[in-house]
DNA sequence: CATCAGGGCCCTG
DNA sequence: CAGGGCCCTGAT
């Protein structure tokens, strides 16, 4: 348990996303809880993946004077798998949603009394989502019946147990464990760690995912209702968690359906301008507003929010903000 | 000190 | 379909 890696840097990638695109906006999601196998600063976004059974570390950079291009550092140990580096490439496509048209929605929306300005501040931002299917659904579940100040502790104690602790370009992030690392994990151990209940969820999801209960490749462009159906018969996932990834994971922009009390209460402040407006009504406005962009919409406004508030204080977003 | 809800979900009746 | 129970923590 709780080996580490001193990344040697293997090989730089050069990405090229659809323009135009928005890098920060893309890899740093202010509004998503702190988790250790990320850093970033201006411009700069470190983060490890599991990718085939191999922890490594990447660092994002913008390549300056190369228009919207971004180098990819990739560090880990040395092995002999020349396919590896082209299959992580277009991996890293596709959870960053690198080739996303985005132009319908920055045309329709320009004049969207809330949603204009906040496209001109962000143009290009994409839904992204470093993790795989696993990965997320780990996150899923320690985000379930807790504050964020739980669910870090949670994911830092499987970070310390099965994680990879990876040093690479002057970071030390952890890289996740695969299910196969923790297929004979009992589900005691796992209680042991704190994670309460969700020792059960976590095991039943482990196994299904070694089984080969659930191909996340099957599930990606596939239409919103029959992966929400698929990843609903997994055991600890429920409706709030299906939201999460239908949109971040599979970059459904239209996976809209349900609302939290305290995400309701920030869409009655920006929408309406009130303090509390019932979700049947959000969800109504919503779909009539921007249709089928509407939770890529959502999106751009939270973390538009959330950066606002990474510089001042937002009075009434910081009592909703349980930490 | 006790009690309770927290960015759900499962199971039971 | 409504409602109780679940692990653990920090707030009150």
């Amino acid at each position: 348990m709780g080996n580490a890696i001193d990344g040697q840097l293997l090989d730089t990638l050069v990405l090229h996303p659809t323009v135009p695109f928005h890098f920060d906006g893309t890899f740093h999601k202010p509004s998503h809880f702190p988790s250790q196998d990320n850093a970033y600063e201006d411009g700069k976004y470190w983060q490890t993946v599991n990718f085939r059974g191999r922890p490594l570390g990447l660092r994002f950079t913008v390549i300056e004077g190369a228009g919207e291009a971004i180098e990819v550092r990739v560090f880990g140990e040395p092995r002999d798998s020349p396919d590896t580096m082209n299959a992580l490439e277009a991996e890293l496509r596709w959870r960053f949603d690198l080739d996303a048209d985005l132009r319908e929605f920055n045309e329709r929306f320009a004049h969207d009394r809330v949603l204009g300005p906040v496209i001109d501040r962000w143009r290009g931002m994409r839904v992204s989502c470093a993790h795989s299917l696993y990965e997320f659904l780990i996150v899923a579940v320690v985000l379930q019946n807790a504050t964020v100040r739980r669910s870090v502790q949670m994911l830092d104690s499987l970070f310390r147990s099965y994680g990879t602790l990876m040093r690479f370009d002057g970071r030390e992030l952890y890289a996740f464990w695969t299910p196969e690392d923790v297929a004979s994990v009992s589900e005691e151990e796992l209680r042991t760690l704190k994670v309460g209940y969700r020792a059960k969820f976590i095991h039943r999801l482990t196994a299904c995912m070694v089984t080969g209960g659930i191909d996340e490749d099957a599930l990606r462009g596939r239409d919103r209702q029959s992966v929400a159906t698929e990843l609903l018969k997994l055991y600890g996932i429920g409706p709030a968690s299906i939201g999460m990834l239908l949109f971040d994971l599979f970059h459904h922009y239209d996976a809209f359906d349900a609302i939290s009390p305290w995400e309701q209460k920030i869409y009655s402040r920006v929408l309406f301008d009130e303090e509390l407006v019932p979700a049947e009504q959000i969800l109504a406005h919503v779909r009539a507003r921007w249709g089928d962009w509407r939770m890529l919409a959502s999106h751009y406004i939270f973390e538009d929010l959330f950066w606002q508030r990474k510089t001042r204080s937002i009075p009434w977003l910081d009592a909703l903000i349980r930490l």
